[in-house]
DNA sequence: GTCTATACCCGGATAGAC
DNA sequence: GTCTATCCGGGTATAGAC
């Protein structure tokens, strides 16, 4: 059922999600969801949690990965970003209902907030200054690359390297 | 006429600009609007332009300022950070209109884009990859403030501090 | 849990008179 | 340039039968 709402995201947007659409995608009628979910708002909600979740679990891949062998050259830092951006890029829209909005923190599953955030304290020894501004960047550079805003052929990759080894001192 | 959909939308935010709610605002009826516009989306544009050439103006004024006095142990850089974050807050809802979503590039007046962007690209002495860096980490930094993403109380002018500090180099 | 039927609201946009 | 009258589509959500 989540499974559904969020190919629905994924193929057309945030917008796409509503809940005809969603009873159609299940083959059932869009009234029939009133009998799981509240409204539709808890349908979102759910999305948002498995978007958090997901860019989580992405980072801790790379945190593991990292520590097994902590690659040459590169830096721990610079294995989040690229997990990050990664993860991101393989479902834009989902990123977006999970990041754009004010935060439903009081409906979330207790923790997923921080647990995303995690890898990234680590990396930074909870330098929270250092923290935030890392993920500022990030964000900043997803959401930017997301919609376009870059020109035709920027050197994204470069950006990238040069923001993360800027912020990495 | 657009001083009006700029006022609907940093008092109510994006969505409440209608044509219905702009026409009340004006004192006249919806119809009316499209022999002025010939579509939602022209007035949209509008709006759009306008917050990037008030970006402009005020990274123009900050620049300008600090040709004139460059102020005791401030950077070029941290000035335009400044600028840009107090412009930004100043009209939050304007702000994202004119950020999020894809650029209508082809419906903007020539050049606006690439005014807005010049003060920063003199800051950073056309290191593209630097620029956009700074760029991505400010637009990071806006948005997560203005969608209440960052955590209760936190110092995000230190954030500020930590990130324009760290990509000066 | 599913259906049909429906209420309700709100949006963009057009036709045609004045 | 403004109006009235409408069309049309789309959304969330409820009532009540099966």
């Amino acid at each position: 059922m989540v499974d559904a709402a969020r190919g629905l995201v994924e193929k057309s947007g945030p917008a796409a999600l509503t809940m005809r659409a969603l009873a159609d995608e299940l083959g059932i009628k869009a009234p029939s969801l009133y009998k799981h979910f509240p409204d539709k708002a808890a349908v979102e909600v759910e999305l948002i949690a498995l978007g958090l979740v997901e860019t989580a679990q992405a980072l801790e891949a790379a945190e593991e990965r990292y520590a097994r062998s902590p690659s040459g050259g590169s830096t721990l830092l610079t294995a989040l970003a690229d997990a990050y951006r990664a993860d991101a890029l393989t479902h834009p829209h989902l990123y977006c209902l999970a990041t754009e909005g004010p935060l439903p923190r009081h409906a979330l599953p207790e923790g997923v907030e921080e647990r995303a955030a995690m890898p990234l304290l680590r990396a930074c020894d909870f330098d929270m200054d250092k923290a935030r501004a890392v993920w500022a960047f990030a964000h900043g550079m997803v959401i930017l690359e997301i919609r376009g805003r870059f020109p035709e052929g920027a050197d994204l990759t470069a950006a990238w390297r040069a923001g993360i080894e800027a912020l990495e001192r």
